[in-house]
DNA sequence: TGATAATAGGATATTATCATCCGATTAGCA
DNA sequence: TGCTAATCGGATGATAATATCCTATTATCA
């Protein structure tokens, strides 16, 4: 679903939100726990500053730390500058235009499903992953009507 | 959403699907209507018909064809063989286990999400495709609550 | 039975993603 | 002001996905 690059991304700021807020944390130890190379989730994490998501310090006690609080950060904040969410086309089928006059075949289907997944990303924020009880308010999908042959 | 493979193999089999049953068309014709690299589309044709999706026939006034009716193909029995819909960790974090017990920051949320994409793949199938007038009978995703930043 | 039209499929090229290396830059502290 | 700890970030290597090439195989038809 997401791209290795986003799910470091996805990973090591959920990490960052548990730390107490104001101090940074280093790379390498997010690395280390988080069991990620080290070099890669630097420039990862420094695409978050540039856009916002995280600031950070260079220098001796420097590190990475969330830029506002995580209530005010949404999955779709931390997963589009690499998977581009947004810009992706919504067409299942990969055709240029497909809007709702001139649609393909799976358009009016695929798009119910398609907005729930890109309303996730937009709705869920860090704040909400900690409460994880009461997430389930979403409610349930239906089951699936045929089992898979091959 | 869907690998480029798995693309080509969803438009191909949908053009099949409007084609007269029982002739078979070729792959040169296929790939030169879809805009498709006629050597890729042939291989990723061969293993659907491995699958068991498609029949093929060698030979002077050979092809493609389905193999059984447009009704009995589900859009995941097309996708499967190249995305793996169905073995995909469903874990947004990339977590090994994440159970219901042992779950990670993301889980419930987003297994709601999850499992109506996976819904959708499994229920719909090549012949309701055809009926878009009347596909949006899934209900509408709400509208997002907050706007992009960056 | 030979010519022709089609898929079958291995080998290989191309491209994008993922990952590493290492020096440059910056900040804190003695 | 020098030493050290950290991010910054370009260059480069490894791996997987995508695409092409070319020959083998199979079936139809004259």
């Amino acid at each position: 679903m997401l791209s290795q690059t986003a799910e470091y991304a996805l990973r090591a700021v959920v990490l960052l939100a548990e730390q107490t807020p104001g101090t940074p944390a280093r790379v390498g130890k997010l690395a280390e726990t988080l069991d990620i190379p080290q070099n890669y989730l630097s420039k990862t994490l420094h695409l978050l500053a540039l856009t916002g998501v995280l600031s950070s310090a260079r220098g001796k006690g420097g590190g990475f730390m969330l830029a506002r609080p995580a209530s005010d950060i949404t999955l779709f904040d931390i997963v589009d500058p690499f998977d581009r969410l947004g810009a992706r086309p919504a067409c299942l089928m990969g055709q240029g235009e497909c809007s709702e006059s001139h649609a393909c075949a799976a358009h009016a289907t695929w798009k119910a499903v398609s907005e729930q997944v890109q309303a996730f990303f937009l709705q869920t924020t860090l704040a909400d992953l900690g409460k994880q009880g009461r997430a389930a308010a979403l409610r349930r999908a239906p089951r699936a009507r045929r089992t898979k042959k091959m």
